[in-house]
DNA sequence: ATGAAAGCGCTAACAC
DNA sequence: GTGTTAGCGCTTTCAT
C-alpha cells in the first residue's frame, strides 16, 4: 500500500497525496479531507526511507554516549529524544564504551544512516572521524572539546559556577580543611574541575594544602579508594568535595564502614546530580550539571546549524552553568563550632 | 558520491560494486579488489535509505520502554544495542512514560520507519495498535504481557524461582515473621510476584498474616510510606521482601530515619538487581531478574521471528529464570539466636 | 562472472 | 490548485 494506491483510491495524483501528508496549505481542503479519509481507511504510513532517499533529509540525529548505565546519561537520552520526537526527528544512540573502534562503527552507521547531525557526548573524537563527518558537512556538537571549526558546536561548562558555590557554602558552615578528590586528570573536564576549586579556594583566603588533592576515576570503587588514601594523611579533612556523584558515593560508602557519620563527622559534596543523589543516605549535596539542560542545548545547536545554510566560521559556542543543590551530606563543621563555644 | 561514481572510477557496473560492498561470494576478487580501493578512497558508504527502500528491509528493530531514566533499563538497552549492532541492525529507541498517546506515536514512527520487529518493555499495548503492527506481521516480542498468535513472542519471567530462594534464604536465617512489600497489584507483574511470595511460603508452611502484606507503586517514596505503614502494624517483622529494588532502597532510607539498623534488626530483600543495589549501604541482597539475558532474549526472539518465512501460530514463549544474590542486607534473625542461647 | 535496466515509494520541478 | 514526470541511490532479475 503506497502512496499511488492512495492517489487512485482518492482520485487525485501521487502529487497531491504528497502535498497532503506534508500539509502543504496551498491544496483544497475538501480534496484533503478526501485524501485523509482514505489514508485513515487503509492505515497509510508513508515510507520514511522513500522519504528520506527522495528529499535528502533523514530526519535523523545521532547521539553518542559512553555509556548509557553510566547515571549521568539516562536523563540526557530521555531528553534529548523527546526533544527530537516534537521535531519529527528520530535519533540513533550510540554507546561506545570510550572504545575507540566502538566509536568509529558509530560514526560509519551513522553516515549510513545519513544523519543530519550528531550530539558527542563523550572525550572527544579522533581527528580522522572529525574529517569524515566534515567532509559530509554534518553539524557536531561536543561538550567541551569540540574543536573550533565550521559546523561544530561547542557546549561549555561553566564549573566555576558551581564549584564556587559550593566552597563558599563549606567555607560558611566554618569548614577550613576541605579535601578535593578529583577525576582522572587526564580528562579535560576533570581536570577543569579541579582548577575551578583551587581558583575558588583561593578566592576566600585558602592555599590548599596538596596532601588534601588525591585523584580518584569517577568510579565508586575509586572513591573509596581515594578517600582511604587521604584518611592516612597526617591532617584530616572535615568536608571533601568530589569530582563526581559516584566518587561521592564511594566516599560515603567507606565513610560508612570506618564508622565516620556523615554529615556529623564530615561533610560531602558531588557532582552532577545524578538521579541516585537523592536515594542514597543521606542524600547527597551536590552541584549540579542539568542533564536536562544539556540535552536541550545540544538538540538546539543542531538544529540551528540544519537550519543554517552557511555556518559559522569557528563553530558557534553554548555554556551551561553549574549550581549548587543542598541537600543533607554537608553540616555545620562540629570542631568549629565547638571551639566557638 | 554514489554507486555509479565508484562503478565508473573502478570501471565496472553498479551491479558489481553492489554485490562487492554486500560480499557476494562470486564476484572476481581482482575485480573486487579494485572496487574496494576507489571506495577506500572516496570514502564512500551506502545509502542505506536506498538500500532500505529498494530491498524492502530497513534493518532496524523498534525498543519500547517505559522510562529509561528507570534504572532497569540502561543496561537492557544497552545490551540490546549491542547486540543489534552485531547484526548489522540499528535500534529504534522509544521512552513512553506509560502514556497511550505517546505509545501511539512511537508505533506510528516504527512503522513509518519499518521496522523489522518490535521489543515491547512495558505493560503490554492496546488492541488497535497490536492490529496496526498484525496487519504488517511485523514481529513482537512482550514480557509476560504479550497476547497469543502468530508473530508475537513472550519471554516468561520464572519469579517463583528467585523469590523461592529468597523466602528459603530468610527461613534459613531464622527469620518467620517476614513482610511483603508489593508493587501496584493492578500490574500483572507485581501480581505474580505476590503469588509467588506466597507460594514460597506455604511451601515452608508459613501462612503469611495479611497485616504483612502491604502494597507499594515500585518507587522509593511508596517503599518508603508502605514501610511506615508495616512499623504501625502489631505484629513487627524481621525481614521484608519488596517487589523491587526501589521499593527496598525506601525501606533502607526509613529504616535509618527511625534508628532500624539493616541488617542487625531488619533484613531487606529487592528485586530486580538494579545496578543500585551495589552502591547502597548495605549493598541490596536482591532476586536477580538479568537485563542483560532478557535483552538477549527479547533480540533473539525478534530475530527468530524475522527469519522465519511462516510464525508459530500462536507465537513464541521464552522463560526467564530469576535468581537470588546474595549481599549484606540480610542476617541471621537476632531474636531467634537470642532465643537459642 | 558481469552488465543493463527496471523499479523500490516518494518529492519537487515544471507544466497546465 | 493540481497533475505529470524525472529522478533520489540502490538491489535484483534477466541476459549475456
Amino acid at each position: 500500500m503506497d502512496i499511488r494506491e492512495i492517489a487512485k483510491r482518492a482520485r487525485v495524483s501521487t502529487a497531491t497525496v504528497s502535498r497532503v501528508v506534508n500539509r502543504v496549505p496551498t491544496v483544497n481542503p475538501q480534496m484533503a479531507k478526501r485524501v485523509w479519509n482514505v489514508i485513515e481507511e487503509l492505515g497509510y504510513y508513508p515510507n520514511t526511507s522513500a522519504r528520506a532517499l527522495v528529499s535528502g533529509r533523514s530526519r535523523i540525529f545521532g547521539l553518542i554516549i559512553s555509556d548509557i548505565t553510566n547515571p549521568f546519561f539516562p536523563e540526557i537520552v530521555q531528553v534529548f529524544e523527546a526533544i527530537a520526537v516534537q521535531h519529527r526527528y528520530e535519533i540513533l544512540l550510540s554507546s561506545t564504551s570510550h572504545d575507540p573502534v566502538r566509536m568509529e562503527s558509530s560514526v560509519r552507521r551513522m553516515i549510513e544512516r545519513r544523519v543530519e547531525g550528531v550530539a558527542v557526548l563523550t572525550f572527544g573524537m579522533e581527528e580522522p572521524l572529525l574529517e569524515h563527518l566534515h567532509v559530509r558537512e554534518v553539524p557536531l556538537v561536543f561538550v567541551d572539546v569540540g574543536p573550533q571549526r565550521p559546523w561544530v558546536s561547542n557546549i561549555k561548562i561553566d564549573y566555576l559556577h558551581g564549584i564556587r558555590q559550593a566552597v563558599q557554602h563549606l567555607a560558611a558552615l566554618r569548614h577550613e580543611v576541605i579535601a578535593f578528590i578529583s577525576g582522572p586528570l587526564k580528562l579535560k573536564s576533570a581536570l577543569a574541575r579541579q582548577q575551578a576549586f583551587l581558583r575558588s579556594m583561593r578566592e576566600i583566603g585558602i592555599e590548599v594544602d596538596p596532601a588534601l588533592m588525591v585523584e580518584g576515576d569517577h568510579t565508586m570503587e575509586g572513591g573509596m579508594a581515594a578517600f582511604a588514601q587521604l584518611l592516612e594523611k597526617p591532617i584530616r579533612p572535615t568536608a571533601v568535595i568530589c569530582s563526581n556523584d559516584m566518587t561521592a558515593i564511594g566516599v560515603m560508602r567507606k565513610s560508612n564502614e570506618d564508622q565516620i557519620s556523615i554529615p556529623q563527622d564530615l561533610s560531602v559534596i558531588g557532582f552532577d546530580d545524578i538521579r541516585m543523589a537523592q536515594f542514597v543516605i543521606p542524600p547527597l549535596t551536590t552541584i549540579q550539571m542539568s542533564q536536562a539542560e544539556l540535552a536541550r542545548l545540544a538538540f538546539d545547536a543542531l538544529m540551528a546549524d540544519v537550519e543554517r545554510e552557511a555556518p559559522a566560521p569557528s563553530g558557534t559556542e553554548y555554556v551551561l552553568k553549574t549550581n549548587l543543590v543542598l541537600r543533607q551530606s554537608t553540616r555545620l563543621n562540629s570542631a568549629a563550632t565547638q571551639r566557638i563555644k
